[in-house]
DNA sequence: TCCTTAAAGTATGAATATGCAACTAAAAGT
DNA sequence: ACTTTTAGTTGCATATTCATACTTTAAGGA
């Protein structure tokens, strides 16, 4: 197989990033009472891996991350925070990138960029699932949403960064509200609690949860919802300071 | 002035390290109820800044900070624990160390490893104050103490790694005790207090807060310590489970 | 129409944690 | 022995959280 003009252009494009470091990305969602995370799926090979990319040689790493999420999701303006460096001496020097190169048609040469030990630091992003738009990259043929408890093997240490980026995030949790940032602007106080039952993987009690919430004075009571269900329609709820 | 083989070697061991990348360290100590950083002062200017350094090819970045830590303070087995990137795109381009080469002897070359952009992963640590052995590096005259409250100007962004750091260790010092890492061996429930009192910078109630930590059941009661003051003695404690 | 069902919202008492103040203990000086 | 001073403890009021029960309301059906 012939390789891509878009992937020939990406492999040579080394001399416009930092060496040695790159960004992993950790995109939560939420939908069905489920915690997603999404995943690509490397063209020809059947590896697996975190959206990532390089920093440009004057770009803030911020703006990196940021510019990388909004690639794979079609979102600006997303919740976004680094939580780890990782930093194994070996991270990078495996074979993941000479195998995806060679099945797509290119050999690497043995000083290529790709080959040499990367740090990559974590960042976790957290988005409105109804509003991302998954987009692939150029390693890769899909780019979709899988469920936490469903992740396939991932490349490299991937699986441990969403394991750190989960606890970093339940840590978060109610340190800095950030779980609004997982639903649409509008939602009902059953589905704020079932993302913290889903997030924390522990029921909580309803009339407790209702009035914490409540009590932090962070939500603004809208009309109610007619769900067309028989019994009484919940109210909808808007976060009244995102981020 | 002629400069020293030991800097002349160091600008030349730019190969040795992952480009664009280092390491600064915020190390804690406590003493006279003050909490304190270990600051350096730049030979031959007036600059002051943090421990850091470079990560070398081979080395995991974890080793890379204890490395230099050990070199600061003569302490193996530190807590020490990353806690953010600081990633500026123009960080580390300003004229720092062309001003320090050149005050000592040596002009840099514009393509200089060390004029390049930087990104430098802060970590902090608590360290026994009283076992520590502040030692400079050879870019320093002097390995200091200082209060934090009153820090010199550090260069670059040092100040701000510094704020950080202390927000950090705020956030951790109930969640993880870690608290326990800036003290001696033993110590008694008044200087575990101070301690606190000092990190969250408020003052606690002293029978609520020996409530509490005897509560928590880390820490094990020994024998009194007879200050020879006109008092009771008070206990000395042992935390049960160092980091 | 009115009763039933189911989920939303609210109220209440128990258990636990924290804030505040007082009390007892003990080491050393007078 | 009495005083001073700090350590350690105790009791109680208040606040927060836990667990459960009660009330409300939208829609379906007798």
């Amino acid at each position: 197989m012939s390789p891509s003009k878009e992937l020939v252009d990406f492999l040579n494009s080394g001399h416009l990033y930092m060496p040695g470091i790159s960004i992993d990305c950790v995109i939560f969602g939420f939908h069905d009472r489920q915690l997603k995370v999404l995943v690509l799926q490397f063209k020809s090979t059947d590896g697996y891996a975190l959206p990532g990319g390089f920093i440009r040689k004057e770009e803030h790493i911020d703006d990196a991350a940021r510019r990388i999420l909004e690639e794979r999701t079609g979102l600006k303006e997303i919740y976004l925070e680094q939580f780890h460096v990782f930093g194994d001496s070996e991270r990078g020097r495996d074979d993941t990138h000479r195998k995806f190169s060679r099945a797509n048609g290119i050999e690497l040469e043995a000083d290529h960029w790709l080959l040499q030990r990367f740090l990559s630091i974590g960042y976790y992003a957290l988005v409105d699932f109804s509003r991302a738009m998954p987009t692939p990259d150029v390693f890769s043929d899909t780019c979709q949403w899988y469920d936490l408890a469903g992740l396939p093997d991932l490349i490299l240490d991937h699986n441990r960064i969403v394991q750190q980026a989960l606890e970093t995030l339940r840590l978060m949790l109610d340190n800095k509200l950030v779980g609004f940032n997982l639903l649409p602007e509008t939602f009902t106080m059953n589905e704020l609690q079932a993302l913290y039952e889903t997030i924390l993987d522990k029921p909580l009690l309803r009339a407790n949860f209702q009035r914490k919430m409540l009590s932090l004075e962070i939500l603004e009571r809208l009309e109610k919802k007619w769900t067309g269900k028989a019994h009484k329609a919940p109210y909808l709820y808007r976060f009244q300071d995102r981020h």
